[in-house]
DNA sequence: TATCACTTTAGAATTATTCTAATGTATTGA
DNA sequence: TCAATACATTAGAATAATTCTAAAGTGATA
């Protein structure tokens, strides 16, 4: 009876990433990254790790998310003081949020043209633009 | 001698904002409100009141900058996690964020054109769209 | 398989903000 | 002008999100 072992397009990700492939990353980057595009707070995450039965602090659910940010598979986004979400959608796009229940949706990003950017000032350079569409629900 | 009594522009303000013109709101109103528009967080203003000997706690503090941006004087603005902005600019424009040291600033609102915005989700209305660019100082 | 650098973790620490309930003060009407 | 009263302020505790610390665990390498 062979050691499992898995080789998914994971383990290849986090490899490429420069992350050492270990129990918590690879249940986290499956979370995060399987199927649609996701926005999760730590908190979230955490508790769907736990829900699955995958044991891992709140600690290292941080400390992924934020090198995960760093290898450049995820976004954060803060649109409201005190909590920050993660976005799987990496590329060029932008948000709504929900000032009710404070969550995120992606906008199409052909629904939303930037048309005029202000040059950036003398010895900075623009590192991204978001646009946030703030709804209210009624 | 009579008793020492000002009806500042600054008392009218609050006054028909529906807010009692006590000692701590009219010295806050008047660091705020004096002169150009700026950015404070809750923090900062603190600070300042403290080093021009105003007396005023941090909760009061916080009261009032809550009760100005329901009241239409100031308008919030998260950026990162964990800090968020007032702004005494309430018109229509937008914002560079300085991703080194936190810090924003104002941009002329005719050099940013969004030209297309998607219409909000069903149930919902557009209360207010933020464009923010990330600049990175080199 | 031993070694070592990188990871994870629990729990404490930090930071920003909000809450609580006791005290203070502007406003109103007699 | 002077209570009475409703609204404000406050210190300090409480909460929430996040980060830190240092000890124990684990993947990679030789």
């Amino acid at each position: 009876m062979p050691t499992e072992k898995r080789y998914t397009p994971i383990i290849s990700k986090l490899r490429e990433a420069g992350l050492r492939p270990t129990r918590q990353r690879i249940a986290l980057a499956e979370m995060m990254f399987r199927g649609d595009d996701r926005h999760v707070s730590a908190e979230m995450l955490h508790k769907e790790a736990t829900a699955a039965r995958v044991s891992v602090s709140l600690a290292t659910v941080y400390n992924t998310l934020h090198q995960f940010t760093q290898a450049g598979l995820l976004r954060e986004i803060a649109v409201e003081a005190g909590r920050s979400y993660f976005d799987t959608n990496t590329t060029d796009h932008h948000h709504f949020y929900f000032e009710n229940d404070g969550h995120l949706e992606d906008v199409l990003s052909e629904d939303v043209v930037v048309s005029s950017l202000p040059s950036a000032p003398p010895g900075s350079r623009i590192s991204r633009v978001d646009v946030v569409i703030r709804v209210c629900e009624d």
